[in-house]
RNA sequence: GAUUAGCUAGCUCAGCCGGUAGAGCAUCGCCCUUUUAAGGCGGGGGUCCUGGGUUCGAAUCCCAGGCUGAUCACCA
């Protein structure tokens, strides 16, 4: 009683110790012998029933029916469930029954890790089940397991506190066999998307994550301090700023899955760390980029489910080529009614206004432009959308639109009523980038707390030359979450985020 | 940060107008050699999120705090 544990923790750390009493190690340092999967039987033994006669399979065990001298178990591996047949007089062939009626039967519990030899049959109710002719234990489990029962489709007792799923992720993926599934597909994705890249030659590169100065992006740091050098870093907001230094290095084509880290608010398509993938091409442009976007996409839909629409939500989305095209100036007329072309910032504000979009003072041409489209056009964007030619003053590092004043080549991918990427020609004029940068910094004192700081040795860089170049930054966890038709960027990630919590207990 | 909902057994939840805490699964004991939400009989298990307050008496009412979800604001 004072020892802190629960009545199931006790009952099985005393189980833990009998099992050693009897000369078996609960945590067996020998390997075991995988020789098939759950989900293989389960697959090929209905064709072909002389299959899988000398099956070494281990997992999890995750139900036991236990009737007298024989059991029904449920088995748990990485590829899903088997029911195995545990008969004690095939377990314990001699005289000595210790090992069913006591190990299997009073000492393992659900949770517990093991292995089983045996062969596949299909029971009178017609389950493919392995009969076990031996049974090892693997590792015992000291916690009792959350419940989760079901019959045809309906689930009982379903684990679904999500401060709990997220917390202990863990017990999400062994109750929740799905959770494994979105996992497994953003693994595809990723590879997916690095096999397109290097098919065309980009180098895969890593860039600093602890920054002295945090640019690429509108957002505010994480701020560190790294003792030896006494000196301020930041997590990198983007790596951008890296990326294009190696074009000037003279690399053509570089692409690096970076994790990025923004201080701000946390909300299902937030979290504070997530991953972007960003690729530099040198000698293109963002009219080239738009045509890689889709054609990449494209096939990540394709190797993930073989087809280019993705149930998403209520809708479907289709990401078949070729996406429609609107410029900002476009997209706005068509959903307000309203040509904003050319409109000096006093009337953009009462624009604004009479569209109900909330501006505040900190707020210039582009950013209210910004926040229109934001409020009246993104949300309805569900089908993949390119949006091009954005306003210069939201774009520090975006080339001079060649033929539009006051605009640069820029797009979005808007995807879901989310946006999917942000790519552009980038500028590589340096002395118009020290401009962008300086009225950067007048925003700064207006009171934007996102606008960019001025980074010289990039501008040195750019003073050295960069061939024109196109940019592109994906969210990785956003693609995901679309393709896995997830609510929330939690579900994307293995550890969202969290508080910490109070105390664990035992 | 704001609003709002929730927090009770290992899990999922009930608990009315304040009166000493309940169910199913899990767990423990017994029975059961093709079951499948296995079944039958019997038992044990609680910091009712935390701390205050009101009251003879609080899981329940009030106040403060914690954590989580949702929505909003900032952002990708």
């Amino acid at each position: 009683m004072t020892s802190g544990f629960t009545e199931q923790e006790t009952i099985r750390r005393n189980s833990l110790n009998e099992l050693i009493r009897l000369g078996i190690n609960p945590y067996p340092p020998d390997t075991f012998e995988v020789n098939v999967k759950a989900a293989e039987i389960k697959k090929y033994y209905p064709a072909d029933n002389s299959l899988y006669q000398q099956t070494s399979i281990a997992g999890r065990i995750m139900s036991r029916r236990i009737m007298g001298a024989a059991s029904f178990v449920e088995l748990q591996d990485e590829s899903g469930r088997i029911q195995l047949y545990v008969k004690r007089d095939d377990i314990c062939p001699g005289e000595d029954k210790t090992l069913y009626n006591t190990v299997f039967k009073k000492l393992l519990d659900i949770g517990d890790i093991i292995g089983i030899t045996g062969y596949v049959f299909v029971t009178q109710m017609g389950e493919i089940t392995i009969h076990a002719k031996s049974l090892t234990l693997l590792c015992k489990s000291l916690r009792p397991l959350p419940i989760v029962k079901e019959k045809e489709d309906a689930v009982f007792d379903a684990f679904t506190d999500p401060e709990q799923r997220y917390r202990q992720r863990y017990l999400d993926m062994i109750v929740n066999p799905e959770v494994r599934d979105v996992f497994i597909k953003r693994s595809i994705l990723v590879n997916s998307m690095r096999n397109y890249l290097n098919a065309k030659t980009y180098l895969e590169v890593e860039t600093p994550v602890l920054q002295p100065l945090y640019g690429g992006a509108a957002a505010r740091p994480f701020k560190t301090h790294h003792n030896a050098l006494d000196m301020v870093l930041y997590l990198r907001i983007a790596n951008e700023l890296y990326l294009k230094r190696l074009i000037v290095g003279g690399y053509d084509g570089v692409y690096e899955f970076s994790k990025d880290f923004r201080n701000e608010g946390m909300d299902r398509f937030h979290n504070p760390e997530f991953t972007q993938m960003e690729l530099y091409v040198a000698y293109k442009d963002y009219e080239w980029m738009m045509e890689l976007v889709e054609e990449m996409v494209e096939k990540i839909a394709l190797d993930l489910h073989g087809t280019t629409q993705v149930k998403v939500g209520e809708n479907l989305v289709d990401f078949k080529r070729p996406w429609k095209r609107f410029t900002m100036f476009e997209v706005i007329e068509h959903f307000t009614g309203i040509n904003i072309d050319g409109k000096p910032e006093e009337e953009l504000a009462g624009i604004a206004k009479e569209l109900n979009v909330p501006i505040d003072r900190t707020m210039a041409k582009g950013k209210i432009i910004d926040q229109i489209f934001g409020e009246k056009c993104e949300p309805f964007l569900i089908q993949p959308t390119f949006i091009t030619d954005y306003p210069v003053e939201m774009s520090p590092l975006a080339k001079k639109h060649r033929s539009k004043d006051g605009l640069v080549e820029r797009f979005e991918a808007i995807c879901n009523g989310k946006e999917l990427c942000n790519s552009f020609s980038e500028l590589n004029d340096p002395i118009d980038q020290r401009e962008r940068f300086e009225s950067q910094l007048e925003l700064g004192k207006r009171g934007d707390d996102e606008s960019m700081v001025l980074d010289e040795d990039f501008l040195r860089a750019l003073e050295f030359g960069m061939p024109p170049t196109a940019g592109l930054g994906i969210g990785i966890d956003r693609l995901t979450m679309i393709m896995t038709n997830s609510q929330s960027i939690q579900d994307v990630l293995f550890f969202p985020q969290m508080r910490p919590e109070k105390r664990i207990t035992g």
